[in-house]
RNA sequence: GCGCCUGUAGCUCAGUUGGAUAGAGCACCUGCCUUCUAAGUAGGUGGCCGCCCGUUCGAAUCGGGCCAGGCGCACCA
């Protein structure tokens, strides 16, 4: 990675003037890398220099001198790294990249191929990511697909960053609304029975009801009527999470672990849990029912007020909150060095209790992070589309996939940031799919593996997009050929490629691959619309190829962490 | 009322965690195909970064106060 490489270079460079006397401080500032904005600036630059200024009471001008004359660029490597180092804007640090460097790692990304991008920065860490855990209470919908795509996304970033990381769904099998759709799928079931239907207060209403209805009177007759309640809303609950199972697939998302609820009342888990409150003192009874209550002097962070939930009801069973707690308690013994939650901004009322518990349980709250997704509002030409689950009025997952297909979907919701809110127009997307930057990407693609087709073609024998390529043949390259500013430009964004996921996974927001991916395609776009690959000029030929595979190495990666399938022809 | 999120070009949004002259796409003008895909490309128009204070060498970014929009405040999940 770039940045880490330059950034060790400096802070040895620091160490080294304070060793000679020619610094005084005590501590070593925080040290970023940046790219700057400006080209002029060169390729990396550090502002150390104005901390460092703060600290000694020196002008950042003399300060940089300093660090320049310590900073040691041969870096031991048999490959120059750093072309140039200036000092500019009194005081920035502005370093400018050896093409030679560029080179090198052009082999380096076609030779790596998939494996691009890696980098050990999450090595001995283990995470776990838990998204899109939507209850089993009717079909996954376009709202909670938002999670799914940002979950899927991160946790493919973590991994390639290094991270042993684990993609969880949870499965809220059990609770008030589980029984609620029990009640409301014999309700059909009565109905397809011929008798007349219990009215279920708050039921569902869905039309997938009738066909699980259908689907149960079909295996059972009419068998079931006198069947307890628990046997519809497993029957439901067992029918509606195969058809969350399958539309997530078909989506593109992968989980490495399932965990239902119900497990965590069966081993105990939750009793123990809420026990455990108990005996710390977190707890008091209130009309007739259990209540979390948060106490300053213990595990309370600072800053808040205290608040009362309610653990078990007077009914005498334990709510939702109750059991999330156990299920976070297991996470917490599971060893993980961070927790991410991604849920919906509409569960937000829940992240500080859920927080307060931990914390009361004694464990470090700070390695509980919460995602909080903002909200997809649905529209068509402009007019806004409700939505709500136990009506039955909702767009599901499947449906826009059908319409718009999965990668626009995908692409479309990783453009913003999680935070930020956003609006997705069914007949936009469609309209916009011929001038849409999810075409635009995959165009770029395309292209590339048709100027490999191109090649194959014409006696270069290089093999054809996307596999199977004589590596060696490019590995021989001539690479000095590729001097233009253009090639140069795609040559530095590509050695970004690992120092991006890895800025990604340490913020946790995986929209930067939408990005970067656009801008890759541009500087692509920009190459191939002035530049010929395949000419006369074999030696020309061969490097540009060795660029444009690289190109299409990196694409392919970064489509692959948004789950998108990369396109051969379109 | 309390809490969370958002406010950047006409529209949809980026903005490297406080850096140097704020960037894309769409839309609107003007060019570029005998060639590996024009689903592309070059240029132009377009900005009190919601408003006001503050913090410092330096603010779209941090803090406070307003204004506007979204969402949440159950013995639901």
């Amino acid at each position: 990675m770039l940045k880490k490489k330059l950034s060790r270079m400096i802070q040895s460079a620091v160490g080294k003037a304070i060793a000679s006397g020619s610094l005084k401080i005590d501590k070593l500032p925080s040290l970023t890398i940046e790219v700057p904005k400006n080209r002029e600036h060169g390729d990396l630059c550090s502002s150390v220099s104005f901390n460092l200024a703060k600290q000694t009471g020196r002008q950042p001008e003399e300060i940089a001198g300093v660090i320049l004359d310590c900073l040691e660029t041969g870096d031991g490597g048999s490959v120059k790294f750093i072309k140039k180092k200036e000092i500019a804007g009194r005081g920035f640090l502005n370093f400018f990249i050896d093409e030679s460097y560029l080179r090198q790692n052009l082999l380096e990304i076609v030779s790596e191929g998939g494996g691009y991008g890696s980098s050990d920065s999450g090595k001995g860490k283990k995470i776990q990511v838990e998204f899109a855990s939507v209850g089993p209470t009717g079909p996954i919908h376009i709202g909670h697909a938002r999670g799914a795509v940002v979950g899927d996304a991160l946790g493919n970033i973590l991994k390639k960053s290094g991270y042993e990381t684990v993609k969880e769904y949870y499965v809220n099998d059990v609770g008030t609304q589980i029984d609620i759709l029990g009640k409301s799928l014999k309700a059909r079931y009565c109905e397809l029975c011929g008798l007349a239907p219990a009215i279920v207060e708050n039921g569902y209403e869905g039309e997938y009801l009738k066909d699980i209805a259908g689907r149960l009177k079909e295996k059972h007759g009419s068998g079931c009527l006198e069947k307890p309640p628990d046997f519809f809303s497993g029957f439901a609950v067992e029918q509606i999470l195969e058809c969350i199972k399958k539309d997530l697939s078909d989506f593109g998302v992968v989980f490495d672990s399932w965990v239902t609820e119900s497990s965590l009342y069966s081993t105990g888990k939750v009793a123990k849990a809420i026990d455990t409150l108990k005996e710390k003192g977190f707890t008091s009874l209130k009309d007739g029912a259990l209540w979390f209550n948060l106490r300053q002097d213990k595990g309370a962070e600072e800053g808040q007020e205290d608040r009362e939930n309610v653990l078990v009801r007077s009914t005498g069973t334990p709510t939702y909150f109750a059991s999330d707690i156990a299920y976070h308690s297991d996470k917490y013994n599971r060893n993980f060095d961070a927790i991410i939650d991604i849920w919906g901004q509409d569960h937000h009322g829940h992240v500080q209790r859920v927080r307060n518990a931990v914390s009361a349980l004694g464990y470090d709250p700070s390695k509980l992070e919460i995602i909080l997704y903002q909200l997809v509002s649905l529209s068509r030409k402009g007019s806004p589309v409700r939505m709500s689950t136990r009506r039955g009025e909702f767009i599901t997952l499947r449906e826009v996939m059908e319409e718009v297909g999965s990668e626009t979907i995908r692409f479309f919701f990783l453009m913003r940031k999680s935070s930020s809110h956003l609006n997705f127009d069914l007949e936009l997307a469609k309209e916009q799919s011929m001038e849409s930057p999810v075409y635009y990407v995959q165009y770029a693609h395309a292209r590339i593996c048709s100027i490999f087709n191109e090649a194959s073609n014409k006696e270069l024998q290089i093999a054809k997009c996307p596999k199977g390529i004589h590596s060696d043949k490019l590995q021989n390259a001539n690479l000095e050929l590729l001097k233009d500013d253009i090639e140069i430009q795609i040559m530095k964004r590509l050695a970004f490629f690992p120092d991006e996921i890895a800025e990604m996974a340490v913020s946790r927001e995986p929209h930067g691959l939408t990005v970067y991916a656009q801008e890759i395609a541009g500087l692509f776009h920009r190459f191939y619309t002035d530049h010929r690959v395949i000419s006369d000029d074999r030696d020309l030929t061969l490097a540009r190829l060795t660029l444009v595979k690289a190109i299409q190495t990196v694409l392919a990666g970064s489509f692959g962490l948004m789950g998108i399938s990369p396109k051969e022809k379109m």
